[in-house]
RNA sequence: GGGUCUAUAGCUCAGUUGGAUAGAGCAACAGCCUUCUAAGCUGUGGGUCGGAGGUUCGAAUCCUCCUAGGCUCACCA
């Protein structure tokens, strides 16, 4: 494999130079090569342990004959160093932090992109929301995660299909249907569609105690629906198509986009064929009244298939929605961005797949997340403790609102009405977002208001203040004609202070944390990364002028780095599915 | 009971696939704005990595057992 970005080379140049002074394969070798946990100990090491027995030395022997091997006093090393085990490498920061600046003010924001995904189509289903239910904050989670995991992917060139999977089919419709036409308002449905929709399917739900033959008739339109019979057709496609358009909105404003909206009901009658399939195929038992297919081989529960009273479940949809998906992508992967709480339905789902003899079973993956809970309960829609996603952004957004406002007053930033409003959109939701994509998919998140705005520290507005700090600062050496110094400029060389050499090296790492990120399917690498980055920047900000120096090529050297800076920011925030602001 | 995940600073979390003195952010305390945006920066304190064994040069990381908790275990999705 082809090393990609040029600054790998120094990796791969120390590698080289071990490799040839201990003769073992410098492929080998390169897995090896870790970064110490101090400065002190320079950029590069090779822990000398693991050559003790077959060497028959001790390890410190071996790393101080290594770092006396006249082979190793390469031109780009400032020193080779023996401490314990270790053999340190220290490299010419001015030589690394040219080399990497360098690949990034080139690329600009195609830096970290890759090809490997070319042709390789990954579809990626999130969010999916139920119809005629609120969206709150659980939904969030999918909805930012999958977002994410969707822009990740396209980095590294994937094809990407965003499919939103709505639970827009089952015998809930049929008590809508019955209670919409006792109690509805189609004016209220028309203001607020989910609102009211929620409104009489909780009134069902109480009136129902009293009345069991409201029960019969949701049963009753239910079945009309399902048949296709075009009053309650209508009514259905009424409730779906408002429903969405207030969906429609919160997408907007996170920015997030399918490419599909085939829910449950699109794949309903793609399940007979399923189920003949796995008729032919003998693998349908029935048990206990239910067709199900066993799955003893796998060590999981039997999976039904067709219910006792001979209607279907979610695991045979699922299972045709699978079927159909691969039939129309040929996917490479097929992403389910689902709470953790179905991972065991998921494992069924594709070891009846696998057990039918559809290969593609093992490019199927459960992307799993913890539940977002309060301290002392759990969400609940039906109890009605639940928080609107809407209600939390409307909060967030006001709150930065607020802080702008007094900003712009403060430093007379001469900010009009309508950019402090748009700023508030952009920081306040990225605020939200980063909550879901701060720390490891499965942990769970137990809600704070506190912590959901609190805006310092490890948050996105953080992150954006940073981008808008050094952009600031571009945007004032412009005025004075001072720009940033271009790729392969001699003057980069200048920039070889802890402080800068730290920021580049973050930097450098950036595109393996995205690779990282795909792999795991854990967006917070990129969070993590991109967090780093700034907190870097902003301490050679902190200690070092940037524009009150007195060597013009120093000045420019610093701004290309502070260029590279918001290329970073900007590709990790965008991955995160965060926007950033130039002023704030 | 079976499966599965989790347990790291007062709180929220990382820990690069077994490496050097376990790190960040909040919170606490002490400092830094006549200088490029203080949503910032610097410093201090804070740890039995849930517990006990084991594997080896070396374990927060791998294995076994134990404890506590979350989720889940056939006709909801």
């Amino acid at each position: 494999m082809k090393l990609e970005a040029n600054f790998m080379d120094f990796k791969y140049k120390v590698a080289e130079l071990l490799s040839e002074a201990s003769g073992i394969s410098s492929s080998d070798l390169i897995e090896k090569i870790e970064i110490p946990p101090q400065r002190e100990l320079g950029d590069y090491a090779f822990p000398c342990f693991v050559l003790s027995k077959s060497l028959r030395k001790a390890p410190h022997q071996i790393a101080g004959d290594l770092a006396a091997n006249p082979i190793l006093q390469a031109p780009f090393l400032e020193k080779v160093q023996q401490v314990g085990g270790y053999v340190n490498f220290f490299i010419k920061k001015g030589e690394y932090v040219k080399e990497v600046l360098s690949e990034v003010l080139f690329e600009g924001e195609q830096y970290a992109r890759s090809s490997e995904g070319e042709g390789k189509t990954v579809l990626v289903e999130f969010s999916s929301p139920n119809i005629a239910k609120p969206f709150h904050v659980g939904h969030a989670f999918t909805t930012v995660l999958g977002h994410s995991i969707s822009r990740i992917y396209e980095k590294l060139g994937y094809p990407v299909v965003r499919m939103n999977h709505l639970g827009d089919y089952g015998t809930q419709f049929g008590k809508l249907i019955t209670a919409f036409r006792l109690w509805g308002d189609v004016d209220a449905l028309h203001e607020a569609p989910i609102k009211e929709l929620l409104r009489i399917y909780v009134k069902f739900h109480d009136e129902e105690k009293k009345n069991p033959d409201l029960t019969l008739r949701a049963r009753e339109n239910f079945r009309l629906l399902e048949s296709g019979n075009e009053a309650e057709v209508n009514l259905w496609n009424e409730f779906r198509e408002l429903s969405l358009k207030e969906f429609a909105l919160i997408y907007d404003r996170l920015g997030v986009r399918f490419d599909n909206y085939n829910g449950e009901s699109y794949y309903s009658d793609k399940i007979p064929a399923v189920v003949d399939m796995l008729n032919e195929k003998g693998l349908l038992i029935e048990s206990e009244g239910a067709k199900v297919v066993m799955l003893d081989e796998y060590k999981l529960p039997p999976c039904i298939i067709l219910k006792s009273d001979g209607t279907t479940i979610y695991a045979s949809r699922d299972i045709a929605a699978a079927l159909y998906r691969y039939d129309t992508y040929h996917f490479h992967k097929n992403i389910y961005v689902v709470g953790t709480p179905q991972a065991l339905h998921f494992r069924q789902v594709f070891s009846v797949l696998d057990k039918a003899g559809y290969t593609f079973s093992k490019d199927c993956v459960h992307v799993g997340f913890g539940l977002v809970k309060f301290a002392d309960m759990k969400f609940s829609t039906r109890e009605g403790n639940i928080i609107v996603l809407d209600d939390l952004l409307k909060e967030s957004v006001a709150k930065t609102y607020d802080i702008i406002k007094a900003n712009a007053e403060l430093r007379n930033t001469g900010m009009s009405e309508s950019e402090i409003r748009e700023i508030s959109e952009k920081v306040g939701i990225g605020a939200v977002i980063y909550t879901f994509v701060k720390s490891g998919r499965e942990r769970d998140i137990v809600f704070s208001w506190d912590e959901m705005l609190d805006f310092e520290g490890d948050t996105a507005p953080y992150l954006i203040y940073t981008y808008a700090r050094s952009r600031s600062i571009l945007r004032k050496a412009a005025e004075q004609g001072i720009f940033p110094a271009p790729p392969e400029s001699e003057s980069l060389l200048l920039l070889s202070t802890e402080e800068e050499f730290a920021v580049t090296r973050l930097i450098a790492e950036m595109p393996d944390a995205i690779k990282r990120a795909a792999q795991s399917y854990e967006p917070f690498m990129i969070a993590r990364q991109t967090s780093q980055i700034a907190r870097a920047f902003n301490r050679f900000y902190n200690n070092t002028s940037i524009l009150n120096g007195t060597d013009l090529h120093e000045k420019e050297a610093r701004l290309a780095l502070c260029s590279a800076v918001c290329t970073s920011i900007a590709i990790g925030t965008n991955l995160l599915g965060i926007d950033i602001v130039e002023r704030m």
